[in-house]
DNA sequence: CAATAACGTGCAGAAACGTGCAAAAACAAG
DNA sequence: CTTGTTTTTGCACGTTTCTGCACGTTATTG
């Protein structure tokens, strides 16, 4: 066997087993006791797993998180997401929002999907970090805590480099009147600039936000390609985006 | 079983039963009560449980979520991380490097701290979101998972064009003779550029990474201010950097 | 109150630890 | 192929951690 076959081994061991004993180890693939602690304290080393005595942990609690994260979201939100990611092909590149729904959709794109996600949003990074085959791009700039968004010139700038077949867009506001809104100058130049770099621009619009706006015009309606709502989306607020001739996914 | 697994049983009895009781779980486990016994004592000592004549009681839901929060900001990170927030002056903006020592001097800098930070990983982002007064720049590029941090060309060309009074340095390895390193090379050129356009460096190096090596060096020992450690760290080796030059703090 | 159970401290023996070293195996260059 | 270099592995050994025992002290119970 050889020495880095054997660390793999270590830790799939730590994986379906939830410790390594150093000495059991040593025993079952006959060497000595001190290769195996060489291999425990090199992996401990690299942050793979966590050394205690007599063996190894572990790495972290963070596979309980990684449960509770995977677990699939109920709610408006989680179904806005569930469409949007559906909309998502293989080999694409989109780009994310900030905001609670999109950050249901970062956990709703499938497992196997082989496709770039760029965002402003660290929260929607971190969730894509465990994703085993999406291509993550983190756009800078200043965060604006409010929305836990980067924002200004800098994000605003590295924006405009970047081109996405499809914009994930997370609003306050949808009305057919006041158009697509949010309530900060800054955050709603950060949205049209990537509106105007993606080809299709879906908006993540769970049923509480048909009807209301905010102070801060992103687009018109007429400019994105669809509203992403859920079931219990207003029928009445449906209707007229509907009747204004805007195509609204998610509802019948 | 592992000593650290029988700690970990012991609070998990706690939490699905309410108690422990030492002389069933000796018998439970064929160990003698002494061994139970001091096992309570230090997880006492802790703040995880509370210890009663004949056993253990859950900590009070404040004192446990006091003692999580303490827990975190007990353990070498944390140590480190507090060393490591006291260095960051009013007004200055400082770089935070990507990892969970980075994440704890996040949240160890004080709240009425009025500085700028910037980052390369979301992971400080988000934990500064909640920061009532100190700005947060977010440095993108392509997300390197298995740190969750941005790396590549972006994250290298944005740094370069950054100057920060301080950059906090997390690394895998401290060595005397090997320097600082980290498992990725690209991770290290990214690391690297940040030293370069830092006034100071400071090392983020709790006990266990004094000594060890990974296979690419960021910067030789004698690039950086100091290396930030905790009281636990080797003596051995914190001697051995000293006797190199290399100014080590927190640590006598 | 006395008897019993549980406690914490100090101690010794066993197990596990990490370091330095040398030999063997693997690798790379000529 | 040979030779020099690097990596891997086990050994020896001093250090550290873990565990049970003994025992005096403290708490609980009848």
């Amino acid at each position: 066997m050889l020495a880095a076959q054997r660390k793999d081994l270590i830790l799939t061991t730590l994986r379906d087993q939830g410790r390594v004993v150093a000495k059991d180890l040593a025993a079952e693939l006959d060497l000595s006791e001190d290769t195996i602690r060489r291999d425990l304290r090199e992996l401990a080393a690299e942050g793979h797993l966590h050394r205690v005595h007599g063996g190894a942990l572990p790495a972290s609690p963070a596979v309980a998180d990684f449960t509770a994260r995977t677990t699939i979201g109920t709610g408006a939100k989680a179904e806005v997401a569930r469409t949007a990611a559906a909309l998502v092909r293989p080999g694409q590149t989109v780009a994310i929002d900030g905001g609670t729904t999109a950050r249901e959709l970062a956990r709703a794109l499938p497992a196997d999907l082989r496709a770039t996600v760029v965002t402003h949003s660290p929260t929607v990074a971190v969730e894509l970090a465990v994703h085993p085959t999406v291509e993550v791009i983190i756009v800078g700039g200043r965060l604006f805590k409010h929305s836990v968004v980067a924002a200004g010139a800098l994000a605003h700038e590295a924006i405009g480099r970047v081109s996405v077949d499809a914009f994930f867009l997370g609003v306050t506001g949808i009305h057919p009147a006041a158009g697509l809104t949010t309530g900060d100058a800054d955050e709603a130049a950060i949205k049209r600039a990537w509106t105007e770099r993606a080809a299709e621009t879906y908006v993540l619009g769970s049923g509480e936000k048909i009807g209301a706006a905010s102070a801060f015009e992103v687009v018109p309606l007429a400019a994105v390609t669809a509203v992403l709502t859920d079931a219990a989306a207003p029928a009445r607020g449906v209707a007229e985006l509907r009747a204004a001739g805007v195509r609204v996914l998610g509802v019948s």
